[in-house]
DNA sequence: TTTTGACCCGTAAACTAAAAAAGTCAAAAA
DNA sequence: TTTTTGACTTTTTTAGTTTACGGGTCAAAA
């Protein structure tokens, strides 16, 4: 046995798995290949995921979590909202650097009911955290909005928005983010923010 | 001779192309089914435009040209900054609605070195538009920015990334619009002008 | 100068076969 | 009983081939 308890054999495989797909990219990563860098059969990761997908989503959580957790530490941090903003925006955009080879486009691309609903869940939980933010600052007086949650999803679609701007139309291959273009995007979203934040404060 | 002149002929040929690629869809109309159309051969129409995609472009020039023009009519009226920007949302969501059927997205994709051009200086009149309307809220005091002209590109990638955002990730099909999401888009471009407004108005 | 029928040619769709990868299971091992 | 596995089946990808259609040309006609 490799490991000594289920959720430490998981977490293995996970483990193996993620680290082919940041090298290869997912969808060129095969259950046969992880099985061999674990030196078990494939039959055993079987055992542990149902299919391929459930292990994909699997991987897409772990490092979400950690994802949301930098996040959400930040949002509980007391600086001002700008701040918060601009510190988000920071850590996404390592979080994209640091994944990019994942292709994680190519695993969110599959638009069956039950990646559908992970994004909903990711976006719900991001709004949650701005919703948050803008409440504190409703609260403390510095802003002045009629529906926080309303903004919050406003500006984090804005945000992503910004993303797929200028790229007119449909980037139907990978988003080839080079550092050019990937650092204006960042630029715009800190400008924005700056804007945004000015433009729901109370006057 | 099916019209008097040149120019005339050239114009029959758009009218004819347009018609059918708002029926069928650009790519899904060949060139004799437009010849057909106007009776005459196919050859005739490589007379009046070097090729297929020359002909896309004439005619995305044409209903540009109409676009473009409603929009800047709206930019020099005596209006509020705020109305102008509401107004000419209001402009380009009639306009993809009356041209959803044109599948412009599926000419726009083809990344040919020409396409790109071409909404490379749709950008850029967009955004020069857009910064006489904010250069002149800075010279009447309403607005307070440094660089006009950075701010329209910031504003518009945000108005068009919004038009992105929620569908996360690539859309590598029709960006179907269903009436209900569509709405949404623009009630939240309305939604961020409002508060990008207020976020440069001089304090 | 403009139009045309006949023709050429590149390519995208349609099939196909072979290979590879996903996924299963009964039996062995722990 | 839980976990692992080799041997197996099924599904998906890929690569190769054919075909038909539509883009594009041209010499001759109008």
């Amino acid at each position: 046995m490799l490991a000594e308890n289920k959720d430490e054999m998981r977490d293995k495989i996970l483990e193996a798995a993620l680290k082919r797909f940041m090298h290869y990219g997912a969808s060129k990563t095969t259950m046969n290949e992880i099985a061999d860098d674990l030196r078990c059969s494939k039959a055993s990761l079987y055992y542990y995921f149902s299919d391929k997908k459930a292990l994909h989503n699997a991987v897409l959580m772990k490092i979400g979590e950690t994802f949301f957790d930098e996040q959400e530490a930040e949002a509980d941090k007391d600086i001002s909202s700008e701040e918060m903003f601009s510190n988000i925006i920071t850590i996404k955009k390592q979080f994209v650097e640091r994944y990019s080879r994942l292709e994680l486009f190519k695993i969110l691309n599959d638009k069956s009911e039950e990646i559908q609903q992970i994004i909903r869940s990711v976006h719900e939980r991001e709004t949650k955290m701005l919703t948050k933010i803008i409440e504190k600052g409703v609260a403390s007086g510095e802003f002045d909005v009629d529906d926080p949650v309303a903004i919050a999803q406003l500006y984090r679609d804005a945000m992503e928005g910004l993303r797929f701007a200028g790229m007119s139309c449909i980037p139907d291959n990978i988003p080839d983010l080079d550092k050019e273009a990937f650092d204006k995007i960042v630029a715009q979203q800190k400008l924005l923010t700056e804007i945004f934040v000015r433009g729901i404060k109370k006057q």
